[in-house]
DNA sequence: AGCATCTGGTTGCATACACAACTACATTGG
DNA sequence: CCAATGTAGTTGTGTATGCAACCAGATGCT
């Protein structure tokens, strides 16, 4: 984060500048939106929820770290621990010690939870698909990959 | 808001998908974040506020209905009540009725608003460039702009 | 060993927001 | 003209979240 500079001067937008910062916030707005909506009518799950059991299943053991969990999900460490709570409540996770640090805690899949991450995974990669991808051209999802890419190359040193 | 279609087929992403859509959600956090703790750090406000201000400052005699505000901020009718709350009680805006229909409410700057809003203009545009733009070369920016204007043109009829 | 410090995680408190119910005014149809 | 319905905005309640304070276990320094 760069520290915080003067507002010296601030030309006002462009035409295309104004396109490419609104439509940034719009879509975006737009396809979370419709994304959680979808996952909270089939799933009672917010996309925040669904990604904890998904960065779950993807591990080693159907279990991770806390704070690796809020290191991936955009999450802080005291928001992952209610989150956690919620989904020990419906019954997909639970938590476990870890053996080698006693401050340690896991997060682990149940048997629920591995059942319910998978439908969860088809129905946020069809909403993904239909909500964001089907209305992006090949040529536009190749130059948007391309442009994230170069923008968050510069944070990872 | 298309109907909700059953998960048929959902095919796992391609890589220029991950970047593409794993990027636009980092962005979007990142950017927006810097953005909000900028705002804060400077004015004691955060973006939707600004924006709330921002509205008003464009709009004709520096006065907007209440639903017109929360028309175009993204906001509910009864989260932006409590944010022109917030804003009368920092005394930036007042509430004063509609002459031409007893129901309706205008929120309109104050003086101390309207100065306010001309400096945090001046430090948001500063942050959407520094945060946003300077990652971006000129053709990256006219790619985006086009981008999402053809991706929002499907809503508008 | 023993104290200081660091780290992982949880809890108390405050904030921000949405949804649904409500109040007050407007509009429309008989 | 007045009842039914619609519209503008606020309030009650619940949920999600972050920050700072905290506790417990680990690590390091002497």
């Amino acid at each position: 984060m760069p520290s915080i500079a003067p507002p010296l001067d601030s030309p006002p937008w462009t035409e295309h500048e104004l396109a490419a910062w609104r439509g940034f916030l719009q879509v975006h707005a737009g396809v979370t939106q419709a994304l959680d909506a979808q996952m909270r009518a089939e799933h009672g799950l917010s996309v925040s929820a669904y990604e904890v059991l998904m960065f779950l299943d993807d591990a080693q053991d159907h279990r991770l770290r806390m704070s690796e969990i809020a290191g991936r999900v955009l999450l802080s460490r005291s928001g992952l621990t209610r989150m956690v709570d919620r989904l020990v409540r419906l019954g997909y996770v639970t938590r476990c010690a870890a053996e080698s640090d006693g401050r340690g805690l896991f997060a682990e899949l149940t048997e629920a939870g591995l059942e319910m991450v998978q439908v969860a995974r088809l129905t946020h990669r069809g909403g993904v698909r239909r909500f964001f991808f089907d209305r992006l051209n090949t040529t536009d999802q190749l130059a948007l990959g391309d442009i994230w890419t170069r923008f968050l190359e510069v944070d990872r040193p």
